[in-house]
DNA sequence: CAAAACAATAGACCATGGTCCATGGTTTTA
DNA sequence: TAAAACCATGGACCATGGTCTATTGTTTTG
């Protein structure tokens, strides 16, 4: 599919789609016509843009999410892309647990304010 | 105590400390001396830096933060304060579920890294 | 066929969150 | 007292992650 139909189905703009692209996060062939330079994508690549538009929202950076999705498609060495996801299992279970700390931190907030509540 | 002091204890730079102050996540007071303009920093503000470190390791954004730090500390109305605190849980509740989705698609990678190695 | 819609590329632009530097003034300390 | 260490201010600078615009070329469609 061209750059349109990825952006529309993918709900990424065509400008983030090709940053994403420069990026190495996906890849994509040179369209069957030779009139035109368009790219062509695909089904993949659309599997692969909700992966890393999820992650983006999950916090992840794209230098790291290209790390992965080389892990993913073109490593060489399997044992070595298997350390890099494994890399980031534990990285982003530290995030969740940095999170839940701030979680605990407003919840006791919580509870002082509506002390403050219930003694007005 | 000085922002030289603050710094140590927190283990932000003085440029970081300066940036939060300036953005309304903590403040300060004229020194007691009359010849400098030296700000003046409480034990409190070491605590709220604290936080605020934790958080901004988190995800968290400066803006977000000004919101609760006012909630916290500057809030006229207690039941909007709760109300700021009791979004930001929530947001952080959505995020660490986000994050465990993108652990969960690692993990599933993770297994087929595996069974790939174990074929080869 | 002509206009509208789409595509590629490059570069400008923006916000966020910091760091670094220069300047000039104030304390500390040897 | 003089040097070293500290402080405040402002502006430059940087990386990250996008968006927007202009230009030029290609398809699609009415």
């Amino acid at each position: 599919m061209k750059i349109g139909e990825l952006s529309e189905r993918s709900g990424l703009s065509r400008d983030t789609i090709r940053l994403y692209e420069k990026n190495g996060l996906i890849s994509s062939s040179a369209s069957q016509s030779e009139t035109n330079n368009y790219r062509d994508y695909s089904d993949d690549v659309l599997l692969q843009l909700r992966f890393v538009s999820s992650a983006r929202e999950a916090g992840i950076s794209i230098a790291d999410l290209r790390e992965l999705m080389k892990a993913f498609f073109d490593s060489c060495d399997p044992s070595q892309a298997e350390n890099v996801i494994i890399a980031k299992i534990e990285e982003l279970k530290n995030r969740i647990e940095q999170i839940e700390n701030v979680v605990s931190f407003l919840d006791a907030a919580l509870v002082k304010v509506r002390e403050g509540l219930s003694d007005a």
